[in-house]
This record gives structure tokens, sequence and C-alpha cells, in this order.
DNA sequence: CGGTATCCCTAAGGATACTG
DNA sequence: CAGTATCCTTAGGGATACCG
């Protein structure tokens, strides 16, 4: 193997290149379910079925899925109590923490914004209508 | 002031809720392709297909979809030059660019993060191949 | 309760070809 | 150059059923 390619410099870790950490790690973040789910424990911890309510229209199945790839990325941790009923909480990392942060900052922006994208899609269409 | 927090009802804006304009905005925004246009025109405007070089692997079909989608929501402005060859540019609105700017920083923070997820990942992985 | 496993269908998305 | 149109394959994701 030929160590042309890739050199010790590490900083060529962008997110634009194929083949990046960085890269899968923001699509893994960004997913529709995962940002929501990021930003419910940034509000706290949660059981399962707790964050399934608050996360609405999502199914067990993508739930449990997305968990499981944050959790394997570091950003969540999946703590298991052996009780019964069992009892599973979910919490962020300092890493989903700050990643959390950073999609609520997001989401402020864009709750503000909500009237003018509506506004903006409604003329999009509008042009594009009159034809 | 005087006033609480949000007492009015329109404010009940949440990401969460289902048919929320801002939870299909984050969606929008928050797409495969979006991130990683958005990040790019936050570094400049772009023609269509210098863009299309800087995001590695993206399709045209995606990509015009992708800036369709954006150009909607009010984020992107493409400008038309009637010329020969013809040419389009692509550049950010202030909202577009606000949240590049925030990606940038969750884009950074991931880069910066990628050795410890790429850790994080091996360890997930390692323990669950070792039954 | 907190999942996993299965089925199944739709939509995302890549490749190619063609137009202004 | 800057797309649109078409085709076709894959994978996202919902519903249901069942296990620890």
């Amino acid at each position: 193997m030929t160590d042309q390619e890739t050199p010790s410099n590490e900083l060529v870790t962008s997110v634009f290149a194929r083949d990046c950490t960085s890269r899968a790690a923001l699509e893994d973040v960004s997913t529709k379910w995962s940002s929501l789910a990021l930003l419910a424990l940034g509000e706290g911890d949660f059981r399962f079925n707790a964050l399934r309510r608050k996360v609405e229209g999502v199914s067990e199945k993508m739930l449990s899925q997305t968990l499981q790839t944050l959790e394997r990325d570091g950003m969540v941790t999946r703590e298991v109590h052996s009780t019964i009923p069992p009892r599973v909480e979910y919490s962020l990392t300092a890493l989903g923490a700050l990643v959390a942060e950073n999609l609520r900052t997001l989401a402020d922006l864009l709750e503000a914004s909500a009237d003018g994208i509506g506004a903006s899609r409604a003329t999009y269409d509008e042009a594009r209508a009159t034809a």
C-alpha cells in the first residue's frame, strides 16, 4: 500500500470529502430523527417511550435505530436498569451536549423564521403556478 | 419587563410538533446534501458546476433539487445571467447565511471530534462483534 | 417497559440521455 | 454551462408481531 494518499496531515478532514469521518458524523446527526432526538435529550434525560412521545411521529424502529447510531458515535449514553419493569435511560455525552446545543440554536433560528419561510414558500410556489 | 415569556398560543411552534413549519425547515436544512450545499455557499458564491465539484459525490439531480428546496425556503438566491454559455450564480440570503454559520460551527465541532468519534465507533463495533 | 425481527411499500437518489 | 427528464435500484421507514 502506498501511503501517498493519506499523509499524516489529519487536518484534511473536510466535511466536503466523501470518505470523511466528520461528513459521516454530520449525516448521522442531521437525519430526520436524530436531530430531533438530540434536541429532546438536550432538555433532559429520557426513557425510551417518553422520548418517543416527545418526538412526534417517530416509530419504535426508527427511534431505536437512531439512538443506536448516536450511541455508536459517542453522543448518547444508554443506561440500563435491570428492574421489573425494565428501565432504560438515555442521556447526552459531553460531545452530544455540544451538538445538541448547536442544534438548539439552529432550531430557535428556524422557529423564529418560520413565518418568513412560509411566506417565501408561498411566493415561490405561486410564481411557479402562474406559468 | 412585565410580560412573561411566551404566553401566546402562537408560540407553540415547536420543532417537535408534527406539522410545524420549523420542523419541515429543519428537515430541509438537515438533509444529506443541503447541509453541505449551505456549508459550501457559506464560503462564497458558486456556479452550479463549481458547487457540484465542491460537494464531492453529489449528482446533478440532487444538487439541483436541493438548491430548489433551499431557494424555496428563502435561504438561497439563484441569479441567472442570460449569456452564452449560461451563467447561474448561487448565493446565500441573510437567513441562509445565519443557518450556514450555525452549520459551520457544527461542522467544526465534528471535524475536531472526528478522532474521538472514530474511536467510539470502533469500541462500539468491537463490543458487538465480541459476543 | 423496551426493545428486536419481519414484511412491505414508498420515496430517495444515482446514471444516463437530452435540451436551451 | 446549467439544467430537466427518464429509468431503475436501493434504502428509508411504517406496521405488525413477538421476546426478555
